[in-house]
DNA sequence: AACGTCTTCAACCGCGAGTAC
DNA sequence: AGTACTCGCGGTTGAAGACGT
């Protein structure tokens, strides 16, 4: 028996979506949250398939979502989970939650693949100077720390990811969220995004003819979706509001790798943010069973202690990680 | 200005895992 | 237990813009 096709090809627009499109799909997520996506197509009239549209809404609809160039510190991070847990670029997304890993996946191929092989072909050949850290102990003793670093942190994930994790963890994807969520959750959360409302703002700029509008688009819901700033206000944290200032998990990333803030332009309205705009920010991300694993790698990256292990990845630099290739 | 090449990234494809029946 | 179906993941593609000649 063939795998019958995700859906008809017959019929079924392909290629870049339109901001017509975009809206139909946000406008009905906000309505049923992004679940049963099978049901998406037929239910919105939009002739895509539902993969696509869930692809359309992962990788770029999802609030949450911080596009544009990578920090220094974000790149550290991807080629330090590389290095560890290889292409697995959903789990290494895991850790970046403003992030797809869709975009982590393209940056590692356009980017950082390149600028590791280079730095990797540049250092043939040259006395390994400016060392860092982890770099001034001899080679192989770093080597052997590094190998069974990779290996705790793995069993570390082995363990965190086992059955026996913590019921919040087992039933915070998003889906399930979403499901579970009542109506009125439902609206704070398409009313909250910043990609929707950036979207709006495109859509308002030049809105669409009246006969291209489709009838599942509803006043009400563009009222909710563009009424962003009330529903902030509703929660009191400015950082639901739609502004372009990057949504960032607080907390957590700054800790990770010692970072002082994540990015430090963030700072501000990572401290602003409620623990529901944490709670939705964690749980926006589909893996978020992750989380458990990232405080266990945590740990490990800052068990090396107080001599030199909170710097390690501070210190690291891409021909640290260049090495571990 | 015109053309060719390179780079980027959104989107597609196929597969495996999970789940409902 | 077996089948059908959905979902999510990772690899890959191709259109479009950037850049160089």
């Amino acid at each position: 028996m063939g795998r019958p096709p995700c859906c008809d090809k017959e019929g079924v627009k392909k290629g870049p979506w339109t901001p017509e499109e975009d809206i139909l799909l946000v406008s009905y997520i906000q309505e049923h949250g992004p679940a049963n996506w099978r049901a998406v197509p037929t239910n919105t009239g939009l002739l895509r398939c539902s993969k696509s549209c869930r692809l359309r809404w992962t990788n770029y609809l999802r609030p949450g979502i911080k596009r544009g160039n990578f920090t220094d510190q974000e790149e550290k991070t991807i080629i330090h989970l590389q290095a560890l847990l290889g292409n697995r670029w959903a789990a290494i997304a895991s850790y970046l939650p403003q992030r797809t890993d869709n975009d982590i996946k393209n940056y590692w191929n356009t980017h950082l693949n390149k600028k590791l092989k280079k730095l990797q072909t540049g250092l043939e050949g040259h006395p390994r100077d400016g060392l860092s850290a982890s770099q001034k102990m001899p080679r192989g003793q770093w080597e052997k720390r590094l190998q069974t670093d990779i290996h705790l942190a793995k069993q570390a994930l082995r363990e965190a990811l086992s059955p026996e994790k913590p019921s919040y963890m087992s039933g915070s994807k998003s889906s399930d969220v979403w499901s579970n969520a009542n109506p009125a959750q439902s609206s704070n959360y398409a009313s909250s995004t910043e990609n929707i409302s950036r979207l709006l703002k495109g859509w308002k700029r030049s809105p669409p003819k009246p006969s291209e509008t489709n009838s599942v688009m509803t006043q009400n819901s563009l009222n909710n979706m563009s009424g962003t700033d009330s529903v902030s206000s509703d929660h009191g944290t400015p950082s639901w509001k739609s502004n372009d200032k990057d949504l960032i998990l607080p907390g957590a990333f700054d800790s990770l790798f010692g970072f002082e803030s994540f990015d430090s332009s963030h700072s501000d309205t990572s401290q602003s943010m409620s623990p529901e705009a944490t709670l939705f920010q964690a749980e926006s991300k589909p893996d978020s069973c992750a989380q458990l694993p990232f405080s266990l790698l945590e740990k490990w990256l800052f068990d090396e202690g107080a001599s030199q292990g909170k710097d390690f990845l501070n210190d690291i630099t891409l021909d640290d990680s260049a090495n571990l290739f």
